[in-house]
RNA sequence: GACUCAGUAGCUCAGCUGGUAGAGCACAUCCCUUUUAAGGAUGGGGUCCAGGGUUCGAAACCCUGCUGAGUCACCA
């Protein structure tokens, strides 16, 4: 009766699942599984001599079965691969009593249970290394078909591929596609190296505050909360730039943290609502040292994923090895557009950004003109990887003012592959600059700029105590993550992407059908003919839902008396 | 937010000009003791995303909505 709303292969598994409890078979024991090898150890470490190997435990997912009347093959996966297993009738069941081959193997088990195996390694006559299997427990009973996938030959065949089901139910992804497990490693990979590389020049790594009362450090919107007791309005973190700062004012000489950031933006192949950056600080030193950090940490973890400072994105092969190509901001300009700009004023900017297509409106001033002109022309042009330097101040109210340009910043971004992966500065601690800066944040907020900086008195203040001059980054780690593992979306290199809820269907307890009269047993039918909720029962046409429900009850062999025309008539009255 | 495309069995997908649902895998029953996208035989399985409309008749055509993807916009 429970099964009314299941497919018919759940229906069996569940069948299965209770024939097995009958033979006294726990299909969800306790007890621990300790295995002896993994799937990739049996494989490397397997050689012909007949000793080896003789005693294995393996424990895993059964993944696909041949079977051959009184042998069978079978392919278990586990973390680091699968490897196929061999089950023969008569040295499963060595007595006279087969059932443990003939039922519990080949009837009760299905595609997607967890198992445990003991046996002997030896090579098929294909060549196939493989386990004769002499013992299997069930480790956990699988209630849901698993999506299947074939491969021969490196092809792969119906590919477990709707982008939907894989990011919602990313446990089934991880367990079909094998390449994505892989993706996840090699992100683990970039972030280990990073924080390797970072601890052995002895930086700290820290942890500072996700909920803050002032969001700062970004130009972007954020997520708002509340806390009660305090009844305060808190934000989560748009970044963790203010924080890190006030380490360095304490006196910290290099501090990091990988922070997960939030913002209450749009979503793309690029942007997700969460996402990791990097954040480092470290005193004493300028963007010009930090831009030599960068190109030896990222090139460092090409070198740790590929083995090669070269990395095959797309249909380009991006080369990181050091050192990467520099252009100031105005000098990249010009060599995309043949456009000198640096001595442009505001209307001659305008012109020019009008020349080259560039969209633009009134309220843009001139730094916003020429970031917009360097965003239009050349930013999807820069493949390789490329320091941008030397920003307008307008754009940039932490950023330090260039030590010998009037109007730009001490400011780069990496960039590659056409997208950002890094933002720096030498960082402004110059508290009477820092606190005009944010005036002007203000002003730009009171003409509706959403994303404009709040004046941040705390912050403020910790820097008139006097921060050294200090070298800031923040590295998109998604970003870095998509490039490294040549993803084309920044779903792909998140587990659990953010995606809209799924629309649940309402569905009314059972309690509020029996007030109607309707039987406790007859309640699931009623729902499975599509009335989820009494109210669209009330609506119901009852001579059709009388015959839908006898209909059903002989469709799904059910055995209950069928309700009398007048009985449902009653119901739905 | 705008536009384009998509949603059919557990999965991958067909389904023509509107005539009442198909394949492969998976599943079930049977055969098969070294197979490997195992094979052979037989069979079951569907709210064709949802709701309206047009029509004698809609999976298909029209409208609205939902979800996803892509492009653009916004945004680092």
């Amino acid at each position: 009766m429970a099964f009314l709303d299941l497919s018919e292969q759940e229906i069996v598994r569940r069948k299965a699942l209770e024939e097995l409890q009958k033979r006294g078979i726990n299909p969800y024991p306790a007890d621990r599984y300790d295995v002896s090898h993994t799937s990739a150890e049996i494989k490397e470490g397997y050689t012909d001599e007949e000793s080896a190997m003789k005693d294995v435990t393996v424990a895993g997912r059964l993944m696909s079965r041949r079977i051959m009347g009184k042998a069978s093959f079978a392919e278990l996966q586990d973390e680091q691969g699968r490897i196929q297993l061999y089950f023969n009738r008569d040295e499963i069941c060595e007595g006279e009593d087969k059932s443990l081959y003939n039922d519990v193997f080949k009837k009760l088990l299905d595609i997607g249970d967890i198992i445990g195996i003991k046996g002997n390694v030896f090579k098929t006559r294909m060549g196939e290394i493989s386990i004769n299997v002499r013992e299997f427990v069930v480790l956990s009973k699988s209630l849901r078909p698993l999506p299947i996938v074939k491969e021969k030959d490196g092809q792969t065949y119906d590919a477990f591929s709707d982008p939907e089901q894989r990011y919602r139910q990313r446990y089934l992804d991880l367990i079909v596609n094998a390449p994505v497990r892989n993706v996840f490693r090699k992100r683990a990979k970039l972030v280990q190296s990073i924080r390797q590389f970072l601890t052995d020049k002895e930086y700290l790594e820290v942890e500072t505050p996700i909920l803050q009362p002032i969001y700062g450090g970004a130009a972007a919107r954020p997520f708002k909360t509340h806390h009660n007791k305090l009844d305060q309005t808190l934000y989560l973190r748009i970044a963790n730039e203010l924080y890190l700062k006030k380490l360095i004012v304490g006196g910290y000489d290099g501090v990091f943290e990988f922070a997960k950031d939030f913002r209450n933006e749009g979503m793309s192949r690029f942007h997700n609502p969460e996402f990791t950056q990097m954040e480092l600080y470290v005193a004493y030193k300028d963007y010009n040292w930090m831009m030599e950090l960068v190109e030896e940490m990222v090139e460092r973890v090409a070198l740790k994923l590929h083995g090669s400072t070269k990395v095959q994105v797309g249909e380009h092969e991006i080369d990181f090895k050091r050192p990467w190509k520099r252009y100031t901001m105005f000098e990249a300009i010009e060599h995309f557009t043949g456009i000198d700009i640096s001595k442009m004023d505001e209307a001659a900017l305008t012109e020019t950004a009008k020349k080259l297509e560039v969209e633009i409106d009134d309220s843009m001033g001139k730094g916003k003109l020429i970031d917009e002109i360097f965003g239009e022309t050349c930013e999807a042009k820069l493949i390789q990887p490329t320091f941008i330097t030397d920003y307008p101040v307008e754009m940039s109210p932490l950023a330090k003012k260039h030590r010998t340009h009037d109007g730009l910043v001490e400011r780069f971004e990496g960039i590659v592959n056409g997208k950002e992966i890094c933002n720096a500065y030498s960082e402004l601690n110059d508290p009477v600059d820092q606190r005009q800066r944010f005036e002007e944040q203000l002003l730009l907020a009171k003409r509706g700029d959403d994303e404009a900086m709040m004046l941040d008195e705390d912050f403020l203040k910790a820097i008139e105590y006097g921060m050294p001059p200090t070298a800031g980054l923040g590295i998109g780690i998604d970003r870095l993550a998509m490039i490294m593992t040549n993803s084309n979306s920044i779903q792909d290199v998140l587990f659990f992407p953010q995606m809209r809820p799924e629309k649940k269907v309402l569905i009314d307890p059972v309690e509020l059908y029996t007030e109607l009269g309707i039987p406790a047993e007859w309640v699931p039918i009623v729902q499975k003919a599509g009335f989820t909720t009494v109210n669209e029962l009330k609506q119901a046409n009852p001579n059709k839902l009388h015959q839908q429900l006898c209909g059903l009850n002989k469709k799904h062999k059910i055995g209950l008396q069928n309700p009398t025309q007048e009985e449902v008539k009653v119901w739905v009255e």
